[in-house]
DNA sequence: TTGCTCCTCACGTCACGTGAGGTGGC
DNA sequence: TTGCTCCTCACGTCACGTGAGGTGGC
């Protein structure tokens, strides 16, 4: 008369399939049953206790070589064990939880590498009238300097947001943006500098608060981002920049170069 | 001048190790970046959105086969292949939580095999004072019998949540446990038949409530649950419910006979 | 110069799954 | 008798990890 149930009812009852139930067995975590005349196994209450215990604890993520052990150890230790197996779970939890919200975040792809600030520092320069394609530049740039300078991110942020804040300087950097089409030795392109200069001086917080600035035009020029297409820098922008650094000089202001 | 981030800044930025950008470049899934002068690839902001995209599905347990194939569909198939993989997020969050309560469970063997319900009717059991060896039967039984008719096992805790109910009828049965170590020819055991009759006579609600007994009896039967530990069915036990049935067909009730 | 990162290629690992080729039970 | 379950053994797979043996960058 055969005694217990056979390998797929424990499986079952267990909710894993007959192939993992044999292959714990190979693995030595759980002992071969008594076999029938058949030579079938016959799993009794303790067998799928067994079952259970390695199953309960490989779902929870403990690796199959450690249940042995674990189920082994004595009361303290395997409360301490399982507490901590627990907390384990909790974390996996949580960051599954996270993932899923990096999910609905995919739908966008700028929504995925970028946080909700820097997005919204984006929309402002879209409503605000920017070109599309400076827009795309600076999201470039926002992505890669956060992966470069992590620590200055933020402040980075801050800094970009009191600028968008000021209608002058708004206008002016879209100007910027404009000359890019200019000739080269285009006269708007010293008046331009001229005005940059002049709303610096008349606005220093603009250039006090640009230590992350720095930080990141630093980072910048080192690993090309500005440039990342595979683009010199354009030669308009060039002496754009060394005109109006040139008047700040003049005026008395330390600007640092980048090599 | 290179341009972009390395392979171990990406990796860092989207969370996952070097090894398995590589992997994801010899899969086909996210392409080669361009190579700096020295041949080291050289990062991208596109090319970390692509390995945040790859990263993102795979975490969320798709498999990296498929997400080249979601990546490329358009807006409408996208979004609902997300929400189907995020409602399978949602399905193993819950998962994880059922089997973190199934890890609390394991610190008692009991508890990880069986029901609250169950757990409680062996709890009463002690406390009515059943011998520890009887009550270990018992849950070796009330276990296989879930495994192997788990669709009347509700049924049939309810019938014996109802004995226990019944404080004759337990005594009855502790008698019925005792009669084990009688000797078979005891005269104590037609008497105890006799009581065990007259009790079933005068409830009959306790044989009517027997379908799911009769099916939990019959499974036992077939698969030598009782007598789970490899030894025959005590002869004591088979003499009594001999009499004790034989009572109840000579008032007219049908007992059905089990093979 | 030292340590750190990068490169390729091949093999290893973890937790099973697949498939062949065959026997037993209702 | 048909389909379902069981058996063993060997190899496959998925998502990387490990390690060798070597070069480039601060």
């Amino acid at each position: 008369m055969s005694n217990g149930v056979t390998i797929g009812q424990a499986a079952a009852f267990v909710g894993i399939t007959v192939k993992t139930v044999r292959h714990y067995h190979k693995l030595g975590l759980v002992a071969e049953p008594e076999r029938d005349s058949s030579g079938y196994r016959r799993y009794g209450s303790a067998d799928l206790l067994r079952l259970v215990q390695v199953r309960t604890l490989a779902t929870a993520g403990v690796p199959l070589a450690d249940t042995a052990p674990l189920l082994a150890a004595d009361g303290a230790q395997f409360t301490a064990a399982l507490a901590d197996v627990e907390r384990q779970l909790g974390n996996r939890i949580a960051e599954l939880n996270a993932r899923r919200e990096t999910l609905r975040r995919l739908a966008d792809g700028d929504r995925a590498l970028l946080p909700d600030r820097a997005c919204a520092l984006l929309d402002r320069m879209r409503a605000l009238g920017f070109a599309a394609e400076y827009i795309a530049t600076q999201r470039e740039a926002l992505v890669l300097a956060r992966v470069l300078i992590p620590v200055g991110f933020d402040g980075f942020l801050t800094v970009q947001e009191s600028r968008l804040a000021d209608p002058a300087y708004v206008e002016l950097t879209q100007r910027g943006w404009e000359a890019e089409s200019w000739e080269p030795d285009d006269p708007r392109i010293e008046e331009l500098a001229a005005a940059l200069a002049d709303h610096y001086l008349a606005h220093p917080e603009l250039l006090k608060a640009s230590g992350p600035m720095q930080a990141w035009a630093t980072a910048a020029a080192r690993y090309g981002l500005i440039n990342n297409h595979g683009e010199e820098l354009a030669p308009v922008s060039a002496r754009l920049t060394a005109l109006t650094e040139q008047r700040l000089r003049a005026a008395g202001f330390r600007v640092p170069r980048v090599p």
